[in-house]
DNA sequence: TTATTAAATGGACATTTGTCCCGGATCATT
DNA sequence: AATGATCCGGGACAAATGTCCATTTAATAA
């Protein structure tokens, strides 16, 4: 559920090093809480993470919010929104401090028609992502939270960071109050 | 929600008329009822839906399940698992009868590889799921349950179908007797 | 260090939702 | 018409979850 692309960002990196331009592609950092998009904005950037770990949300309304992923690594985001044309779809929170690649919108889409080898490796991403994004979507309605939470702690675990309380119960879909109900239980 | 491309299924039927070998691209029909795709089978054919309606559903351990989503016309199946070189990850069954063109996985990989306008298309298409599954999941985290139901009734309505109840109680990821409760508050 | 803000915890109560179940309606087949 | 299968509707109760809130515990700024 935290995934991470080190082919991507390999690719990324040496793109990066032979760049005519030095506008084509930037590097950018971000500081813990600063946001790298901001939901309904348009942005100019398509980004890959080179290092720390961001939360991708939706708010609405009713200022819920709700965690779609969260994101390290050689993750892409941004590339959605530049494909489609539209605002950004989520908002983009760096949980810890966060350096990206920042690709300029027009370079990367005359790389996607021009490179076939990056629009096939972008469309093995997407593929990826889809495959993650259904299945947790089915997972957390056809399984137990107690099920999912126990990934979520598992995650948390192995990438060795302290995810709050109110992201793990956004990203679970409940309020607080049930994700320490459910806590207390996996105590026995 | 219940997603059509045209511009897709033109291209598809271009490809169909132009083909060399004729095990390129074949059409198939499926009655009412039948699987186009099992969850977890390995499947050779990727296939654009010219007509018809299906549903792409997954089933767990628990014998539930849940409807990811309603297909129709000029929508694509089996993409993912072909570029992705994975079983099924989701059954999908015919809801009316249904017309599709399959294409062979090594056909369609060669047009990926060999032609970029199609593997430009693919991605759009891909961009396209992605925006419609991630805000759909939101949507159903942040907003009640009434909200949901309003879209897919009026889906429902647009499209002239009708949905069974169970299957629209395994979209919302509610159960049936929850379903008909909202359905009463409704009518007021 | 102290003041201030944010995060975590859990009780009490109200709502929502699920499970179990049975009777009625509908449709297809014999 | 009789039979069986499937779907629909809703009562009754149990379980899960949310809301509101007050207390405690970090974390951060002054």
């Amino acid at each position: 559920m935290l995934r991470t692309n080190q082919l991507f960002l390999d690719r990324t990196i040496t793109l990066y090093a032979q760049q005519q331009r030095q506008e084509d592609i930037v590097v950018r950092r971000y500081t813990k809480g600063q946001n790298l998009y901001d939901q309904g904005t348009v942005s100019t950037k398509v980004m890959v993470i080179s290092e720390g770990l961001v939360k991708c949300y939706f708010t609405e309304a009713n200022d819920k919010e709700y965690i779609v992923e969260f994101l390290s690594v050689g993750e892409i985001v941004g590339d959605i929104e530049s494909i489609r044309h539209i605002p950004n779809l989520c908002s983009i929170q760096a949980m810890t401090d966060v350096t990206v690649y920042a690709f300029s919108k027009v370079y990367f889409r005359e790389l996607l028609e021009g490179d076939i080898t990056w629009s096939n490796m972008l469309l093995d991403v997407m593929a990826q992502r889809i495959v993650h994004t259904s299945s947790r979507a089915s997972y957390q309605q056809l399984y137990s939270l107690e099920h999912s939470l126990h990934r979520l702690l598992e995650i948390q675990s192995q990438q060795d960071i302290a995810i709050k309380k109110g992201d793990m119960a956004a990203y679970l879909g409940i309020s607080v109050r049930s994700l320490n109900r459910e806590l207390k239980k996996l105590l026995e």
